[in-house]
DNA sequence: GCCTGTGAAGCTATTCACAGCT
DNA sequence: AGCTGTGAATAGCTTCACAGGC
């Protein structure tokens, strides 16, 4: 095999989807790559590649039809299949994703949350019916999710982290501030919230050249 | 001027930080860099990379003094001195944030907190006092905060963005699922939690070759 | 003229590999 | 022998710039 997908236009092809969308309900048929690139806040030629990548044409006089290519990236990302996901971890950060995403990304369905805390579990938070972390073998198999956030204190993430990847979780979006060890065959993306604030308040004392 | 501190090195010197300050509880007086990299997941040519980035020298008998070490990095990143954040944003994900700063990442302060709902300003919430956003023109100058962290829902938060920008902000780690427009001299970080999901269940269903 | 699609160039980040030290 | 520091090589990502189409 040859071509592979940059993670990163993965992410920008979710942020385009979900601008078309807004063009869409308001009846807009086309738009230039310089149109989405501007909403984006990215170059034209970014665009072009992304879309590029996933295969979808435009034509040079009219742009990009908005409805097919939202339906293109929407079928790219598989998005008209149902993608579960697993939530471990439900203090205050576990909590407020799993608002969010019940609320703001629908197009997820939060399976199921677990958490050792015994009351928390057996009950219905934030729209997730929460489960002991014991029963992360029986249900992930079940219900065949492949893809989990991890929401711990540090001294619990890698162990989680590897239960859940024996029950068959082959991607993990981990918020706990420690790195994670795992088989190169599961997609790990860290989101050290410590870290990011560490990298932004670094660069805001240091002058930086305008563009 | 020639050189220039990759953003990426600055996050993980605050992550090697963190490790130090562990064994340096432990006793232990010096470390390798594939002991360093090892806890830290990257590789030991990586590690070294780092440290030479901020002009910090081991010994190849006896690697890195972890004592020094760790206080070189702090310099660095001047955790020395108190750096003050502001959070804009009091719904789920800014309460979970402040929470989380203030119990796990003690060397920033979280010095005032923002939101638009009369119901939440002039209180105290998770440790923060809560401004209307109004206050915001006047607050960050009289407190010469650089730094702001979002936390919003997206139709407010370009608005915000630009109010904080214009108060002197140079830096702002951005939660709300837009991107944002903002002069080339303001440092930014975006984590749209949505497009995050979206690349791990996209690689999550791919298969992966691993290493 | 202004667009798309894309080879080539340019940047940035990471890893290799080895000289030099102890 | 096994480490550090680092030039050189590699890999990955973004932008340039232009051929080709309407």
């Amino acid at each position: 095999m040859k071509s592979e997908i940059p993670p990163n236009t993965v992410a920008r092809l979710s942020l385009y989807r979900r601008l078309l969308e807004a063009w869409l309900e308001k009846g807009t048929t086309h738009l230039y790559s310089h149109e989405i690139a501007s909403m984006a806040c990215v170059t034209p030629a970014q665009v072009r590649r992304d879309l590029m990548a996933i295969g979808y044409s435009g034509s040079p006089s009219r742009g990009y039809s908005v409805d097919a290519l939202e339906d293109s990236i929407g079928r790219f990302l598989g998005s008209d299949t149902v993608r579960k996901i697993a939530l471990v971890g439900m203090g205050n950060l576990g909590r407020a994703l799993a608002t969010y995403f019940v609320s703001r990304a629908p197009r997820f369905r939060m399976t199921a949350a677990f958490d050792n805390d015994p009351r928390k579990t057996g009950r219905v938070i934030a729209g997730c019916m929460v489960h002991p972390v014991e029963a992360i073998p029986g249900i992930i198999p079940a219900e065949g999710i492949r893809t989990a956030v991890l929401a711990l204190p540090p001294e619990s993430a890698q162990e989680m982290a590897d239960t859940l990847v024996k029950a068959g979780v082959k991607g993990i979006l981990n918020f706990a501030p420690v790195p994670l060890r795992l088989p190169g065959d599961v997609f790990l993306e860290n989101r050290d919230v410590t870290a990011s604030l560490e990298k932004v308040a670094f660069f805001s004392g240091q002058p930086r050249e305008g563009n």
